[in-house]
DNA sequence: ATATTTTTGGACAGTCTTGTCTAATATGTC
DNA sequence: GACATATTAGACAAGACTGTCCAAAAATAT
């Protein structure tokens, strides 16, 4: 009992207001080492955004390096968890494939790469992932190497139901990513955004290259996929 | 003739030892702005590596900023100029597509992207891209705007002298690029290359994927393209 | 050889940043 | 209300960096 309450008094979490303070200057340190970079990001701006003092940012996460450290783990497990909730809507068994493949492209892009979560967190690599790759690890295994490898599962079943021709299926999935997100490098690079309905056009225009090349042969709606095709008869 | 000699004291590029310097420090403010981002440079740093004094830096250069600006615009050019020397070695009368084709994006792979040049201006974009967009404004439009549209204009061409069948060819010479470097982003993002043989595989992977989508029906090789296809009799 | 330009090293002021410390205040619990 | 804990503002020392100034030394041109 009271043994209870020494556990609560040290282990529990955090009381709300203090909680609250500590994810209010984790969200800020994103905003600002996003913005600012590494060294460019200092204390009192993050604590200005954050609304707290200085000494309460160092109260709660030490130094700056572990706040960096912190803001690191936290984005790359929110976006790891929203890539996985993404891919939890995979197309398994298509009546259109061509639509739901576009459509589950643009949840890919929107929720995942071009979210706010997914800014941070591409900007956080660019800056320090040459400089401190083991703090970017935890992203590589679980991010897009677990997410690649699922993606290419689900395109081998769509490819063992019939519905595509695939050599390699993790192949066919990096070439998928890397086809949909062909438009958005450089916008992203100058931190613009792709307006819905370019963004739409070209997904659709990806998924469209992509299941030229890989959807099965005979199958239906082939017409619709290569344009001013000469078919043999 | 004493006025010849007004304009070469005044207007003629610097003395030999000055220019090399000049060139000297350029060299090593690329390096160290790349490998420290703009705001974790320092001067000191950058003249010891260029191995000269630091006020021969503000000499040449007045100040950090301009400096900055001075090497973006050097390897901006450098890398524009030599994508536009890829570009040339493009297989416009090709005998064996594929091959060429594959032989044309290892070029522009290696001697574009994975050169020291390209990962400097890759990672100086990356860092001050958002913040100062301007400074990469001429990049943009003369850089990617017209290397993608030469590059198009080709694919145009092939597609004209029936090798390949086309809706666009801008849209296709973008998802060229991407399927090209798939699996080069991610390592990019740490510092790392990839070796010789896996960028071949993938570079003759990518091109496989964009020739089953693009190339013309009916043409030759096409059973290369395709593994295990059914074709109809 | 002499005159001119360039480079050097060092000192310097001014600014900014980090991280610590303290005393006062606020917040929430019992 | 009393008590413990969190938060605040501000001062502070130590260090880093920028950009300037200067006088001596070196390189270059005439």
């Amino acid at each position: 009992m009271f043994f209870m309450h020494v556990i609560n008094a040290t282990d529990r979490l955090p009381t709300r207001g203090h909680a609250a303070k500590r994810l209010s200057i984790l969200e800020a340190g994103a905003r600002v080492f996003c913005r600012e970079g590494y060294t460019g990001a200092n204390i009192d701006m993050i604590a200005a955004e954050a609304g707290v003092s200085r000494q309460t940012v160092y109260n709660h996460y030490g130094d700056k390096d572990k706040l960096f450290a912190a803001v690191v783990t936290e984005i790359t497990q929110r976006c790891n968890a929203r890539s996985f909730e993404v891919l939890s809507t995979f197309p398994d068994q298509p009546e259109d494939l061509e639509k739901e493949l576009v459509a589950f492209a643009m949840r890919l892009t929107q929720k995942c790469l071009c979210d706010e979560d997914g800014k941070y967190l591409r900007k956080l690599i660019q800056s320090e992932g040459e400089r401190h790759p083991h703090l970017f690890a935890g992203w590589r295994t679980e991010g897009p190497g677990k997410v690649w490898s699922a993606l290419a599962a689900r395109f081998a079943r769509l490819a063992y139901a019939g519905h595509l021709e695939l050599d390699d299926p993790d192949v066919a999935a990096r070439q998928f990513v890397a086809l949909v997100n062909a438009e958005l490098h450089i916008p992203a690079l100058f931190g613009e955004k792709l307006e819905n309905d370019r963004l739409q056009e070209v997904t659709a225009r990806a998924v469209k290259t992509f299941l030229r090349a890989y959807r099965r042969n005979g199958k239906e709606g082939e017409e619709t996929t290569r344009v001013g095709r000469a078919l043999p008869a």
